[in-house]
RNA sequence: GCCGGGGUGGCGGAACUGGUAGACGCGCCGGACUCAAAAUCCGGUUCUGGCGACAGAGUGAGGGUUCGAGUCCCUCCCCCGGCACCA
């Protein structure tokens, strides 16, 4: 071959313009089902289109792309598909504040982010492209939807929304600053409203047990769901009201302390908190205030704990003694019971809330030692041995469990229980951009669910936008229709999907987008389970659980057969500017598009995957990404020096130099530790360090002998090769220049050679009491005598020792040496 | 408040299974090239002492286990993510 003439200068914006035609032209992403070949659906998750890539965007996708065209390297059939969460409630702002349809803005969104992934050349089958917005995606849902509806899976029932009394809408948790509404700056009310619930609890036992089965998922990720589904053993007591016939049922995990209970706490909401109110003024102003708290966990956890008596009292199920009820503002009706035991001598939020309102703290299970906790520091909340409880003292809490669970039972007074913490999904938002729930209430208000073949309902996409409310609500075309089978009018669910709706299940719809005739084919049991997913830590619940639950209710109609949807989790941190999240509100931001403009697409990658492993954050570097881009033409001037040389043969392994077969050490432990880092351990930055200290070995030989040249030649090819999943343009563009025809990403990875790696003498360290002092050579197969010898004859270890005695010396094969004297 | 994660040079990070703390890169300092600058190349760079060989200190704080601890255990401080209507 002729010796080719290579530009010395690296041009990003030329190759890689060039090279990403190459790509399309061999059409190289396109993949299809192949029983003979081993399959590897690898998946980033999907953005949510707000106008432009972001850096977490560039990081989390180049993360994918890294993996997937690693796994196609290693001869497997790699799906990487692409698409749009496109329903959202950014998307209804940007429509207030610019007067442009949600629909209209969001579908430009997407086609300028659509370019943008393409400039940074990730491996996507383009073809199986989707937008969760798309009526041919959400029929599918709305669908799914009615099934779910028709196996008792669908119930509704009234729960909290917060309520901005001025603008008259029902505001996102997010879009309440400090108890109040972000436009309209009033406080906020709590609603409770019908709303539409999937029956998540059902699957609550299984989605709970299944963790164990995913090993590839980071434990912190499985044991954050377990603490959300959060199952607990406890019992169910059933306390009677004074006066009245009401039954105030509570849930204990702790039923050993029941004996300390010194009132009752009931939420704002509960029936007997109502009816006190009409006959008490204080307690009725109690009740409106609570009105005020918001729907979020961590405010009421955090609120200060206030509470009312409301005048009655409950009787104790085993003492028979009258309890005071009181009502408070940390229980809610929508939790559990709406009500509570409180048992302050063994409960800190209950032991607080006594010190406030001198209420009684009751001290009934006692530490083990016989030591006597300090109830006026804090509650005792560890298990122990039961005093003051009458026939039940003198037992553990564990007999105590059980013995008080007996008793309630026999006395018919309460049961044993599993309890989930977990809740039922509520999946109706009050919004318009969103999937609509396929439901028509009849005059009555009884509701039918959609008929299949009228879906899908479509949203309408010419919309007035003012944001008082759904648009929806006004659109009399929308909402009037018939009543499905009957010839009755009828009126549309003007509520939709919550959008965790459309992201639980896409990842199955990429396997058979095309289809029109059905949610999934069998397309989608070849693909399925992911085998990598790909996404920020922040929905290691949420829509990690929620994609859990879809995949097993599509297993139960019969549309999968997997268990789980994904084999192996990959959750990436987040990237960070100054030290906090990159974000528009702090105009930290970095517009990716400017530096692929500046320094292409390729450095922009090189930057986010060396900069730091992939689960911790990313601090933002101007400099560092300069680093990478000098990087890249470091190597590019290696090569076509080497290039200008002229090709190049095989090294003849046979008569290298000791300085060639150092060399080849280098090439092939290089290779050793890529292929780990990459296929293993997933730290690309330590991937990229490897492959920069090759480069250095290489830049810094300077031997232009055949045997010199071949093995430069097999050190670049390598390089190359090695760096081609993280720099795909740059390297595909080298491999030709080093002789190759064919896409460097057809090539295959590169294989050790195991006689490289040979050596002579390896360098053993020699500690004294654990302090390093020396480094010794021994040969390769030196016994334990021979290093112990060598070690302690070196003049600086002799220095440490001098004629203190030897205890022992402890030889660890291949690393140290330590001598313990005294 | 609850659940989960993190804290290592001037900076990003490395040290994978308890075994050389600081790989690789950035920045900085010095030098070469240049009329000069940029770019590029070469050398140095944890701190303290020393010309040096070396020695001492050092991984958020305090304690412990061990021949040996960034890594394991206990107590504490700070930062980040999630908390069910942001996605």
């Amino acid at each position: 071959m002729a010796n080719r003439i290579m530009d010395k200068r690296y041009n990003p914006a030329t190759i890689e313009k060039e090279v990403q035609q190459r790509w399309e032209d061999a059409d190289a992403f396109s993949v299809t089902e192949d029983p003979d070949r081993e399959k590897f659906y690898c998946l980033s998750m999907f953005p949510y289109p707000s106008g432009k890539l972001h850096m977490g965007h560039v990081r989390n996708y180049t993360i994918g792309d890294v993996i997937s065209r690693y796994q196609r390297m290693q001869g497997k059939n790699v799906l990487q598909p692409m698409g749009w969460d496109a329903f959202g409630l950014p998307a209804e702002n940007a429509a207030i504040q610019n007067k442009v349809p949600p629909a209209k803005w969001t579908r430009h969104n997407i086609a300028a982010m659509r370019e943008q992934l393409k400039q940074l050349g990730f491996a996507y089958d383009w073809n199986r492209e989707l937008a969760t917005c798309d009526p041919s995606y959400y029929r599918w849902e709305q669908w799914f939807f009615t099934r779910l509806y028709e196996k008792g899976l669908v119930y509704k029932k009234t729960a909290a929304v917060n309520w901005d009394p001025v603008d008259q809408t029902v505001l996102a948790n997010e879009q309440v600053i400090d108890g109040k509404g972000w436009r309209s700056g009033a406080p906020v009310e709590r609603r409770e409203i019908p709303q539409w619930f999937l029956k998540i609890t059902d699957y609550a036992d299984e989605l709970l047990a299944d963790l164990e089965k995913l090993e590839g998922w980071p434990e912190s990720v499985r044991t954050m769901q377990a603490n959300w589904i959060g199952r607990s053993e406890g019992v169910e007591a059933s306390f009677s009201v004074e006066g009245s016939d009401e039954i105030l049922k509570i849930y204990t995990t702790r039923p050993d302390t029941i004996m300390g209970v010194s009132y009752m706490a009931v939420a704002s909401e509960h029936p007997l908190a109502l009816k006190a109110a009409e006959s008490n003024e204080g307690v009725a102003a109690f009740n409106r205030e609570c009105q005020h708290i918001t729907t979020s966990e961590a405010a009421l956890d955090t609120m200060e704990k206030k509470g009312m008596p409301l005048g009655i009292n409950a009787i104790h199920p085993i003492s028979g003694e009258a309890v005071p009820i009181w009502v408070s503002n940390f229980v809610l009706m929508a939790y559990g019971t709406g009500a509570v035991m409180a048992v302050p001598a063994h409960d800190q939020r209950d032991w607080e809330f006594a010190r406030k309102y001198e209420l009684p703290v009751k001290p009934v299970v006692f530490p083990t030692d016989g030591s006597r906790p300090d109830l006026e520091k804090g509650a005792f909340t560890d298990k122990g041995i039961l005093q003051n409880s009458g026939e039940f003292d003198g037992l553990t809490s564990e007999q105590a469990f059980e013995a008080i669970a007996v008793y309630l039972e026999r006395e018919d007074k309460g049961q044993r229980q599993v309890h989930y913490r977990l809740r039922d999904w509520g999946i109706s938002r009050q919004r318009y951009w969103g999937c609509p729930i396929p439901i028509i209430y009849d005059e009555e208000g009884r509701a039918w669910p959609e008929d299949e073949n009228a879906l899908p309902v479509r949203l309408p996409e010419e919309v007035e936008f003012e944001g008082l409310g759904s648009p929806l609500e006004k659109m009399d075309e929308f909402r009037q229709t018939t009543v499905p089978g009957q010839d009755k009018p009828g009126e549309r669910e003007t509520d939709t999907f919550d959008t965790f709706f459309e992201s639980s299940w896409y990842f199955a719809r990429y396997c058979c987008n095309d289809n029109n005739e059905a949610m999934l084919d069998e397309r989608a049991d070849y693909w399925l389970p992911v085998d990598q997913y790909i996404g920020g830590i922040e929905h290691a619940v949420l829509h990690l659980l929620y994609a859990r639950f879809f995949h097993k209710l599509m297993r139960d109609l019969g549309l999968l057969k997997s268990d789980e949807p994904f084999t192996n989790l990959l959750t990436q941190g987040m990237v960070l500017k100054d030290g906090s999240k990159m974000s528009k509100s702090k105009g930290n931001t970095v517009d990716p598009q400017a530096l692929i403009e500046k320094y292409g697409a390729d450095t922009v990658r090189l930057f986010t995957m060396f900069a730091a492993p992939p689960e911790q954050s990313l601090e933002w570097s101007d400099s560092a990404v300069e680093g990478a881009f000098r990087f890249l033409k470091r190597l590019w001037r290696l090569v076509a020096d080497h290039v200008e040389q002229g090709p190049a043969g095989k090294p003849e392994t046979d008569s290298l130099t000791e300085d060639q077969r150092e060399v080849r050490r280098k090439i092939h432990t290089t290779i050793i530790k890529v292929n780990d880092d990459i296929g293993r351990r997933y730290t690309f930055n330590t991937a990229i360090a490897a492959v920069m200290e090759l480069i250095n070995t290489l830049t810094d030989t300077r031997d232009e002998s055949p045997n010199g040249r071949a093995v430069m030649q097999e050190g670049l090819e390598a390089a190359t090769l090695l760096l081609s999943p993280i720099v795909p343009h740059i390297t595909d563009h080298i491999w030709q220049e080093l002789g190759h025809e064919g896409l460097v990403m057809d090539a295959s990875w590169p294989a050790v050679d195991e006689s490289a790696l040979e050596t002579d003498v390896i360098q053993l360290i020699v500690q004294v009491n654990g302090k390093l002092r020396a480094r010794i050579q021994v040969p390769v197969d030196a016994d334990n005598e021979q290093i112990e010898t060598t070690a302690l004859a070196d003049e600086n270890v002799k220095r440490f020792t001098g004629d203190k005695t030897i205890r022992k010396v402890i030889i660890v094969p291949g690393r140290l040496v330590n001598v313990v004297v005294a």
